[in-house]
DNA sequence: AGAGTACGGTACGTACCGTACCCTATATGA
DNA sequence: TCATATAGGGTACGGTACGTACCGTACTCT
């Protein structure tokens, strides 16, 4: 009567047991559905696991906390902006279509997970932590880089001339909003930053100094 | 022998029980002590309770939650911003100045501390639960705008022609750069969007257009 | 076939949450 | 001055989630 623990219900009726990609696989997406369902704060690596059809062992023997799982599970699962710069024959056009491309996935994620992850991830020592990566090696930094090297092929603005941290202002402050801006954010911010902050200061960097 | 629940240990030894607003600064001040010791994410209510000789109870009463609880010891405790918009006859010098008296007491609280609250902060419906200020009764923007005034009426720039956006612009990226640099800021970063960004903006809105 | 590996499943100890309960000190006012 | 309401002190509890240990078993690989 006792019950033994070899009471182990048969996985399928058949022997079918997930392994390797598979079941890493499964999980992440797990993780991905039930981030979408439940948020990042209430979400439990439990959870995930039942969902999985699987238990927590086999979620820690991956990642070793909920920040890691999640961010495997965005890098696998988050629409992800396209950093093919748009080369329309217009810096203006292309830094808006670049921009708007960004502002959906990001709202898609949403402050609370970003919030959530940036609290819980010290950089701890972690075996299995990697850690997020610098600034410099932002690809959104990078696909401003190219655009505006674009426009200098083209003569709409002379070459090395505009200082890294304009380059970087719209990614930035786009960010900024999306991060602390709880509720909806306008679509037409990003029109905003360029007309109003971002091409001045292209121009500026063109005439001035 | 069974040692019931009489058992009260004498406060002090003499009856001295704190109330009202004695009790909440002993509280706060706790909270604030343990910040600054344990961090955000390691604080716990019961820590708090205990470094002020008091009980999770009384705590509770007060404050639905850490964020909520912490927020206040914030408001207390942490360092503030001078808000006296420096008036020193020059446009770059006060907007340096002013930055620089933001930059210090924003480090000191720190991006575990913010991003905590901002994550378990959903402006949920909680009785005790204020939410956060919006934009525009934000207490920085409105002494940038009162350094702006003073630059107008001095006639460095004409008046009405600075967007918001730019106005708010250096608060901006101070703040999305305190909150996303992990380590250390390093305090130049403050002329930097001064020189390469304000700077630049004002000059434009002064010609340009 | 044999051995190692990784999954499935359970159970556990820990930590913290938020609340209920009761007792007691203090403040208040009739 | 004494009764009463209020709020602090103290404890204990149910609940949730974490992260790990343990063990049996299916699968893979050679």
């Amino acid at each position: 009567m006792a019950e033994s623990k070899k009471e182990q219900a048969p996985n399928n009726g058949a022997g079918t047991r997930r392994r390797g990609d598979v079941l890493e696989n499964a999980i992440l997406q797990a993780a991905w559905d039930e981030l979408e369902t439940t948020g990042y704060n209430r979400l439990t690596m439990e959870a995930v696991a039942v969902r999985a059809q699987t238990n927590k062992t086999a979620v820690y023997r991956r990642w070793p906390n909920k920040a890691q799982l999640i961010i495997a599970a965005l890098i696998k699962f988050a629409p992800k902006p396209s950093l093919e710069a748009a080369d329309m024959g217009d810096l203006r056009t292309d830094v808006v279509t670049f921009l708007q491309g960004i502002f959906k996935p990001l709202q898609a994620i949403g402050p609370e997970t970003i919030h959530g992850i940036m609290s819980e991830y010290p950089g701890k020592e972690h075996p299995m932590s990697k850690p997020l990566p610098p600034r410099s090696e932002d690809a959104l930094f990078a696909a401003m880089k190219a655009i505006v090297g674009n426009a200098e092929k083209r003569g709409e603005l002379q070459p090395d001339r505009l200082p890294e941290r304009v380059i970087s202002l719209p990614i930035d402050l786009l960010r900024y909003e999306m991060l602390t801006t709880h509720g909806s954010v306008s679509e037409d911010i990003v029109v905003q930053i360029v007309d109003e902050l971002f091409l001045p200061l292209v121009r500026a960097s063109v005439q001035g100094e």
